[in-house]
This record gives C-alpha cells, sequence and structure tokens, in this order.
DNA sequence: CCATTTGGATAGTGAAACTCTCTAATATTG
DNA sequence: CAATATTAGAGAGTTTCACTATCCAAATGG
C-alpha cells in the first residue's frame, strides 16, 4: 500500500498522514526507494485508531502518542497498560487550596475506603474525581454519599463488564488494543447513554405520564 | 461591585472578564457613568458557572453561550431546559455512508425500544451514540445488547439520581442551574469514578488476589 | 490635583492540528 | 521513451480558540 492508498482506505488526507508521520505517531512505511515506501495493514489500524481517538474523544495528539508508545511497549501487562492509558486520558488536575477542595478530597478517599476499591494512590483519575466534585460543591451544590454511591456504583457495573470483554489469552496486540478501546471510547458511549436516560427521566417526571416523549 | 472586585472574588483576570463581556457570556454590569459599572452577586455567579463549564468539561465558548441563552428564556419548563443543555454540549455527529454506521444505527434503535425508554427521535445523543458504537465496530470490535443493556442500566441509575436532586418548586434560577450543572459537570464524575473502578476491577482480576494495588 | 481605575475598542499571543508548497527523485502510462 | 503523475521529506503557512495586552479618554478617590 502507498500513501495514497493508506489515504483512501482510511479516508485521512495524505498531508495528513505525512503529519502523523513527522510527529511519529505512525511509523515509517518500508522504504523501497528514496521517494517510495509501502504501507501494512498494521499501519491501517493503527491510522483507524488514531482517528477514532481524535474524533471520538477529542484526545490530543500528545496522548495519543503517549497511548501508542505504551501499546508498543511490551514490557507492560495488561493491567498496568490500563492504568497507563487511564493516565494519558485523564487531563492534568492541580489541586486548588481551597476549603472545597479539601472537603472533596475528604469525600473522594472516604468512597474508596467505604467501598474498598484497590485503586492506586497516585491515580490520576482521584484528583479528577476531586475536582469535579469540588467544582460543583464550589457553585453551592452538595455531593453527598448517596450521590456518589451511586454513581460509584454505575461506575462499576461497567467496568466489570468491560473487563469481562478482554480476553486475557488473546494475542498482545488485540488486548492491548481493545484496553484502549475501553478505557477512552467507551465514556463517549456511557456519556451518550447517560443523556438518552435522562432525557427518559425527565419525560416520565417532569411532564405528564401521557405525553409521547 | 466594579471589574476589579469581580476578578478578585472569582478568581478570572479582568481582561478575561471584559472578554466574556464582549462575547455576550456575561450581562454587563449597570453603568453609572461612561467609565463605571457595579455588578451584582449575579454576574459573580454566572462567571463562577462559566468557569466551572469552561475548566470542568471543556465546553467551548459557543456552547457555554447556548447554554446560558437557554437558562435565561423563562419560557422554557425544565424538561425542554434539559434538552437544550444536552443539545448544546453533545458534539455535532455527522451520519457516515457505511455500513458500520447502519448496523450501530439499528442497535441504538433496538436498545432504545427493548428499553423503552422515552427519546425524542431529534435527540442529538442518539446519532452521538450511534457514532460512539460504529467507531467501535469500525475498528473491529463487537458491541452487543449485553454491553449495551449493561451501560444502559448504569447511565439509567445516575439519571434517576440526577432528576432526584431537582427540586421543581426550587426558584426557576436555581433550579435551571442545577440543571445545567447535573448534565454537564456530573459526566466528569462519572468517568472519573469509571477510571477508578476499571483500575479496581483490574487490580482484582488481572492481578493476584493480595496484591496491595 | 494627580495617580489609579474603568469601559470600550483593537490588536497581539500561543497552542493545537492540520494544510500547503516545494524539490528532487521516481513511477506509470500512452 | 517521453509526458505525466506520485512520493518522501522538510519547511512554512493557515485556522480556530481562548485569551492577553495595549491604548485612550473619562472619571474616581484620596
Amino acid at each position: 500500500m502507498r500513501v495514497s492508498e493508506l489515504s483512501r482506505h482510511s479516508g485521512v488526507p495524505v498531508a495528513t498522514i505525512k503529519y502523523y508521520l513527522r510527529e511519529g505517531l505512525l511509523p515509517k512505511g518500508e522504504a523501497t526507494s528514496a521517494t517510495q515506501a509501502v504501507y501494512s495493514e498494521t499501519h491501517l489500524r493503527r491510522l483507524r485508531l488514531i482517528r477514532a481517538l481524535v474524533e471520538g474523544s477529542g484526545v490530543p495528539l500528545t496522548k495519543v502518542r503517549a497511548i501508542l508508545d505504551a501499546l508498543d511497549d511490551t514490557g507492560v501487562d495488561l493491567h498496568h497498560l490500563l492504568g497507563t492509558v487511564q493516565y494519558a486520558l485523564t487531563p492534568e488536575t492541580t489541586p486548588t487550596d481551597t476549603p472545597e477542595w479539601r472537603e472533596a478530597e475528604r469525600n473522594t478517599e472516604e468512597l474508596l475506603a467505604r467501598l474498598g476499591w484497590r485503586v492506586s494512590p497516585s491515580s490520576p483519575a482521584r484528583p479528577r474525581l476531586t475536582h469535579a466534585i469540588a467544582t460543583v460543591m464550589g457553585l453551592g451544590y452538595q455531593v453527598g454519599p448517596r450521590t456518589l454511591d451511586t454513581y460509584a456504583n454505575a461506575a462499576h457495573m461497567t467496568a466489570e463488564r468491560d473487563l469481562d470483554r478482554i480476553d486475557p489469552a488473546a494475542p498482545r496486540e488485540r488486548a492491548v488494543e481493545h484496553v484502549a478501546i475501553i478505557t477512552a471510547l467507551m465514556d463517549q458511549m456511557l456519556v451518550a447513554l447517560r443523556a438518552l436516560a435522562q432525557e427518559d427521566v425527565s419525560a416520565r417526571r417532569l411532564r405528564g405520564t401521557d405525553a409521547r416523549y
């Protein structure tokens, strides 16, 4: 496959492919001469994965590269790969020195302790959760244990299902890709479903019971 | 309150406040002379909400404005407001003319029919869900009814809880803000919790049962 | 009365993700 | 084999977004 064909098969412009090559997101094709290189099915898969991450979840290219590097690092097991992918996908959150932050942090810790979740103290999702709680509280709304438990249970249900679908015996190439997908792309699905569920509940409660939609 | 004080109370630079005023995100203060205007508590609340949306969920300013306009439109009831906020928050998704899209669309329709959710046919969350499914399928992975049901149930649990917390009798100003918050900010909480839950499940399954984390 | 603040307008910045242009070397096709 | 098209590689240019900085003239505030 040459660049133009790679472009056609993926729908990505040649200029963009060249850009990805320059940025090291896509490995170089095998050069057959000074002005020619051939690309394989692997390149096409990789390209599709990049586009899925970028278009599907708006992941910045620097983070995409971090994820791809982790996929290619054969010394990492699935559990740590999942952590690495999450780390790359989680936006940085700097703790602020406010009362809300401290209260939110306590909520986070208590929740994790209550549920007994095995989570690394350095997991970037911790401050992210704290930040989300602190933001809502900063607007003057409570985020109590009842709400957190409900959300946590819902999150755990999806996580169980996600891990059910990973086959640790599958070829590493695939298993590793699968982990990237469940962590990065399934979020989109959950968020879309949440919007639909809210609409449903809202229709039932805030309108009559006989409305069509 | 003058601009400088508004800036101090909110932590947002004066230059940025002026920018928001120019962009119509923040209503003008009440002018007391050609070079002086006073801002109220309402301005401060509004400013905090803008920052929460921008920092908390990376909502583009154009969408923030759409949300704020909906909040200010007193002719809209809570149910429709929720729809409007969701509409503003949901990224546009253009259907593609591929087999994956059509299959994903069928999955979406069947899921909603199976669950009996009352969802408008024009809800932008539909194509968003379809797009998410189609993207995952385009990478060669199945998204079956089992997975969709699990995710849908989880989503519905959070939606029930969200609507429980809305007080339809509260002053419109507050109820309306609450709706914006649950649709926009609670997503972040759910996603963060999902990451933590995945780590927990992954630790239990992909590692031994005695590992510390 | 004089340094400081403000409103209002215009212009500039920096990051991110492309997109374009160019060159010399090859490939393809009629 | 000659005309046309394609490619790798590198650099520069473009667009969008969200600010940030600079000016200026009017107006406080001490």
